[in-house]
RNA sequence: GCGCCGUUAGCUCAAUUGGAUAGAGCGUUGGUCUACGGAACCAAAGGCUAGGGAUUCGAGUUCCUUACGGCGCACCA
């Protein structure tokens, strides 16, 4: 049920739409105040009294009733308290509902549109670092809030499968590297060759580079053999990792695929005269929208990395009918994008509207930027082994004869590094330290994960207790409280997936638990007063858990019943 | 030089998109323990929202400007 909805067409004011009403209906930033909030002073004009009368009036004529119990003028604010029996009924009918469907908080709003969301993006030969961290994790969450939404998301593993440096690999290869050494030491040995190659190369090895990269692309056999070892040596090290970070790709379509697709966008930027000569290379000149111009083709006639974006771009909208199509990238990559998207509108193509930047801040570390040649990397699985081997000595400590400690370990450990990526907004830049990543105190998923587990116990001593059933019960502050945080999870997944962030589950999160925690503490749910109250304080913990545990979910982290 | 982004408590960050007394966590100080799980809860201290203008009933939020920091600006990705 709709409550603004609810409130403002009971509501009255002369020349003032409903729609404007609705959309003017906020909330208190005090509970004692009320439910929501009508503030008066822009009627002041149109009806020639001052706000706190015109309240004052509002409030006077205002039919009360069953769902709205009562209304007062304060300050020019017209406030409504909603019932709150009503509230907590109208929340657990549709709670009930909605999880016999696909969850509370879930909804059809997507209609089965399409997203495209491009996210992670691996280079291949290269180790994930924290740095791959963001586009990882806030892709993943965007992926399942969209599905839960009802869109159809695509997930898009763009590969960094295409360029000069894998001749330089191949190069390394041959000059220092064995099959042996490579197998054992996996991708960070093809790394090393690699950043071996960056250090040591003359002129004569650059030139072997390019002719190891002509022959990839001209199809010779030993080339694209070892190619395709490094390749998919790449794929299982990466796809581990996304197994520990719940995340999934519905395509793999790297750089490499797109390349027999781009004489086809060239042509149609030629026929829409957009392609001109500049300083020997094809470009699509962008001065008057104040840009660089974009590169289509170097001089030397070959492809970049932002033409294999554009033909990417075209494949996507034709295999998919994308209705957004989403790129989780950097803001160092801001430019590109803007060029990216406005060559795309000046070829005509309508769904350029629909492109989207999802852009973040960069991780740097606490003594200056990450240096893959300077060694100054902090790599992901070792976060996340530490976090894990963290969560594990806690756990035997407080907890000694908890069973699965290493499955639990696994959701804590790494739930904290994906929460961790996940909690304050995308646009920050931030500054790893392990100090941080190893904290589990305070705003944290640890602390969700605790307060669920507390929650499972409470629920585990009453398998006995029905649920609520309508049952009048007067909801305390706290009660109360809690029904209205979960009551607004559904916005917060809605509000988070058109601002493409995530944080604001996490967020909801946190709150959540502490307002959780507050109930927990305060309320006795087992040895409650009476029966009723047991009963409402089961359901309210019982919704509490499952929709924490949803919210969690969604970004990625699981949640263990015990720790 | 030009463009984009950021600046809120000692530190790390929020603030329902222009609303009421700017909120959390960490840290500090002091409390709650015979408990439905203390990885918890309560309280205190801590703010001219980087500085200055403007817009209006009302600005952390919009506009202009200055400072500081980050990123980007032609054949890398």
């Amino acid at each position: 049920m709709d409550h603004k909805a609810y409130i403002a067409e009971r509501l009255h004011v002369a020349g003032v739409e409903t729609q404007e009403i609705y959309a003017s209906l906020a909330v208190p930033p005090d509970t004692s105040l009320g439910d929501y909030a009508l503030p008066c002073f822009k009627f002041a004009k149109v009806l020639h009294k001052s706000p706190a009368l015109i309240a004052e009036e509002l409030a006077q004529a205002f039919p009360t009733d069953g769902v709205v119990s009562s209304v007062s003028a304060v300050n020019g604010y017209l406030n409504f308290k909603m019932d709150r029996m009503h509230l907590f009924e109208t929340f657990w009918a549709e709670f009930t509902a909605a999880e016999m469907e696909s969850g509370y908080g879930s909804s059809d709003m997507g209609g089965g549109k399409t997203v495209c969301i491009d996210y992670s993006s691996v280079n291949i030969a290269k180790p994930f670092h924290i740095g791959h961290l963001s586009t990882t994790v806030l892709g993943g969450a965007l992926y399942r809030i969209f599905n839960f939404l009802g869109y159809r998301a695509v997930g898009i593993n763009h590969l960094g499968d295409y360029g000069t440096q894998f001749g330089k690999l191949i190069s390394a290869y041959k000059r220092w590297g064995n099959r042996e050494e490579v197998e054992r030491g996996g991708i960070h040995a093809i790394n090393d060759l690699y950043v071996r190659f960056n250090s040591e190369a003359t002129e004569e090895m650059e030139a072997e580079a390019r002719e190891y990269f002509r022959l990839i692309e001209s199809g010779d056999r030993e080339a694209n053999e070892l190619f395709n070892w490094f390749k998919s040596l790449t794929l299982s090290y990466v796809g581990k990792i996304y197994d520990r970070l719940h995340v999934t790709f519905d395509s793999y379509c790297g750089e490499s695929f797109y390349i027999d697709k781009i004489p086809a966008v060239v042509e149609k930027l030629k026929e829409k005269g957009l392609l001109v000569e500049s300083r020997g290379a094809q470009v699509v000149d962008l001065e008057k929208f104040g840009m660089a111009p974009f590169i289509v083709l170097r001089s030397d006639g070959a492809s970049l990395y932002a033409t294999r974006d554009l033909a990417a771009a075209f494949y996507r909208k034709e295999t998919y009918g994308f209705d957004k199509c989403l790129y989780v990238v950097a803001y160092q990559q801001n430019l590109h994008f803007q060029q990216l998207f406005k060559v795309i509108e000046l070829m005509g193509e309508p769904w350029a509207k629909d492109m989207v930047h999802v852009a973040y801040g960069m991780v740097s570390l606490e003594d200056g930027a990450m240096s893959t040649r300077k060694g100054k990397v902090v790599w992901l699985e070792d976060v996340l082994s530490r976090c894990v081997e963290k969560a594990k000595q806690i756990l035997s400590e407080k907890n000694p004869d908890l069973g699965d400690k290493d499955g639990v370990a696994e959701k804590v450990g790494v739930g904290a590094v994906i929460f961790g990526a996940l909690y304050n907004n995308k646009i920050k830049d931030t500054v790893f330290s392990y100090d941080k990543a190893l904290n589990f105190d305070g705003e944290t998923s640890v602390y969700v994960q605790y307060t669920c587990a507390r929650a499972a116990s409470v629920l585990e001593k009453l398998t006995d207790t029905p649920f609520w059933s309508g049952e009048n019960v007067q909801p305390n502050e706290r009660e109360f409280e809690l029904v209205k945080a979960l009551a607004s999870f559904p916005d917060t997944v809605r509000a988070a997936a058109e601002n493409y962030e995530p944080s604001m589950i996490a967020r909801w999160c946190v709150d959540t638990a502490q307002i959780f925690n507050k109930f927990y503490i305060e309320c006795r749910v087992v040895n409650a007063e009476t029966e009723e109250l047991r009963r409402f304080r089961k359901t309210l913990t019982e919704t509490a858990n499952r929709t924490l545990r949803r919210a969690l979910g969604l970004l990625g982290i699981g949640v263990p019943e015990k720790m």
